[in-house]
DNA sequence: TCAGACTTTCAAATCGTTTTAAATTCGGTT
DNA sequence: AACCGAATTTAAAACGATTTGAAAGTCTGA
């Protein structure tokens, strides 16, 4: 393997003059830098990963931990973004370092793989509401990104996307469409985005003026089945009036409510609409469910690449930034106008 | 972070000194290797991996490169796997670096790794006959440890258990207790566990001067529906007289044979044995199915401590090791005496 | 007492890069 | 001819560990 002591002898020049020219210094001449670039090639030099992380200081490492849970629905999400943020972070020479959270304390394993003393920093995901990771890793002053975030207003560095604004969207879509009675069956109430979600939707709500039981708003894990279940229940009318659209957490969770309606009889959009949110999952398009599902869009590989240079330009010394950006609307043809006796809003509680 | 320099001023030590008393040299002073542990311990001293890893010239990272398939089947493999190797290998102080595959290619990704110039070695998995990336490898000199093997006798660094002795001890217990008619539900024939399965299988029944047509010897993914339609279908009758004992791929395969054949109005074990092989999977005991499950027993999760050891021991410099071990053996209670009506063998084709 | 052997420690080189500070070259002025 | 400043280049230090070769110091036995 080439080194830069290796070209500059074969240029007559120092180790020093050779590192500037490959790094794009100013000073260095042009028609040296060219030649540098020549030999270089020639010899196929890559630099020294290891000795140029010595001299920096950094590991060029950052750690993703994964939380394994009993129900391993997450799996979609977790390919994705691994696939996602491998490639992102590999454009930035930095590599992804593994690890897995079998422990009850969630801040252990980030202590663990910090004590190993290679990480320069963490990638965290499925923010909780006061989550003690952030609390931790900010006392411990280690740089992390999260995936989005603990509250509307936070200070440590995240990308994401609005998440009251998506259940927000949805109901100006949906009440704009003449729909009064509004049912959202949302994703685990322990995560954040969920919080905002219904915090969104809610707010929405109420600003059309419109109330909605709580036996209409639930909160699941996001599969097929719960979103089947829970539709099920409420189109069965025991809590009063059906919904005449369902706002749901993921492409998933509408394809169980779709099933649900037709189950109950009833035709989408003509009898009730269904909304997702669609975080683009190779395996389960929206735009193929029947009818294609509209929707709330924002790929999940999308975030795979700010999150990688927020990382990484956080690590370097920029000051933690934060993103948060509006996901798309896309209508498609699950959401139609009320039907005829749908125009009676459920009765504030 | 306190360094070898630091420890030896606080002592009048030199760092090399230092260096030697903390790595276990034999010739140290006693009295001062008990100081230098006692100053490192104080200033909470770790080995920067950066230096060791410039000065070895190794870099103390392996890739682990995980191929995405639609089915996404392997998940709870995958993550079972990961959890035992990143534990493994953490305590031989070696990282691992997670990639994707998601080309066609199947050396690619190894290519392109081993370019970043930043890895040790690769720990390869599901390995298929005359597999490409084995050639690769070895071509370039590249240590790697592969789970499994490609084929009964090789020369590179292997772990994993011997596949045909798998379904040839289950062959022999099922005939030892009279059945004749055994069929096999195996794995996705293009994996060389499968192969070996397969070959075992029909060499323990040839051995018993059995044979069994191909209808009722089958290939594919590892899931629990397909478990239960080839059986549904081996049940039926159409192909001939119906098998009296499943040797199955894994548990769930196993589950899926046990469904169909209680939906066919038969008993386990009374009328038909099942047997399936057990990686010990978390979520998927095969104790836990009714009736418990016989099965040759290999926890996944024990592949890993070798593998990791075998790996890195390769890297640093030992011959290719080669360890294949056997299976357990575990009656349960889905195994019985073939039924009344079970005498007859399949005619040779 | 002193050579020789053994034990223990140290200075310095090394790995390959980045970076600081200093040196060199060159053309243009005065 | 001497000087200046800009443009290039270099020497050397640094990062933190390991390792080589040598140098101390200690002990043994004659």
């Amino acid at each position: 393997m080439a080194t830069l002591k290796e070209i500059g002898a074969e240029l007559g020049l120092s180790p020093a003059t050779v590192s500037r020219a490959l790094n794009g210094f100013p000073e260095v001449n042009k028609n040296t830098v060219d030649r540098v670039r020549e030999v270089a090639e020639r010899l196929g030099y890559r630099p020294n990963r290891v000795a140029q992380r010595l001299v920096t200081g950094r590991s060029g490492m950052v750690g993703l931990i994964i939380k394994i849970r009993a129900d391993m629905s997450a799996d979609q999400t977790f390919f994705e973004m691994l696939t996602g943020l491998t490639a992102a972070l590999g454009a930035q020479d930095t590599d992804l370092v593994l690890a897995v959270d079998q422990d009850d304390d969630p801040v252990l394993p980030y202590r663990k793989l910090m004590e190993r003393d290679i990480l320069d920093g963490f990638i965290l995901n499925a923010p909780v509401p006061d989550d003690p990771r952030v609390a931790f890793l900010q006392e411990k002053g280690i740089p992390f990104v999260m995936h989005g975030q603990t509250a509307p207003d936070v200070d440590y560095a995240c990308f994401g996307i609005d998440n009251a604004a998506v259940s927000a969207d949805a109901v100006r879509l949906l009440t704009s469409l003449g729909h009064k009675r509004i049912a959202l069956i949302n994703g685990q109430s322990r995560y954040a985005f969920s919080v905002d979600r219904l915090r969104g939707f809610s707010k929405a709500m109420e600003a059309e003026g419109l109330s909605v039981p709580a036996a209409f708003m639930t909160s699941d894990a996001e599969t097929e089945t719960h979103g089947y279940t829970h539709a099920l229940e409420m189109l069965a009318g025991r809590d009063g009036p059906s919904p005449t659209a369902f706002v749901c957490a993921s492409t998933l969770v509408a394809a169980g409510v779709m099933r649900a309606v037709k189950d109950r009889g009833l035709s989408v959009p003509g009898d009730v609409s269904v909304m997702g949110h669609d975080d683009a999952l190779p395996l389960t398009q929206a735009r193929d469910l029947e009818p294609a599902l509209t929707v709330t869009r924002a790929p999940l590989r999308d975030a795979c690449q700010p999150l990688a240079e927020l990382l990484v330009a956080h690590v370097k010394g920029a000051p933690a930034e934060q993103r948060i950006e509006r996901a798309e609307l896309i209508v498609r043809a699950s959401t139609g106008p009320a039907p005829k006796g749908g125009e009676t809003p459920w009765l504030s509680t």
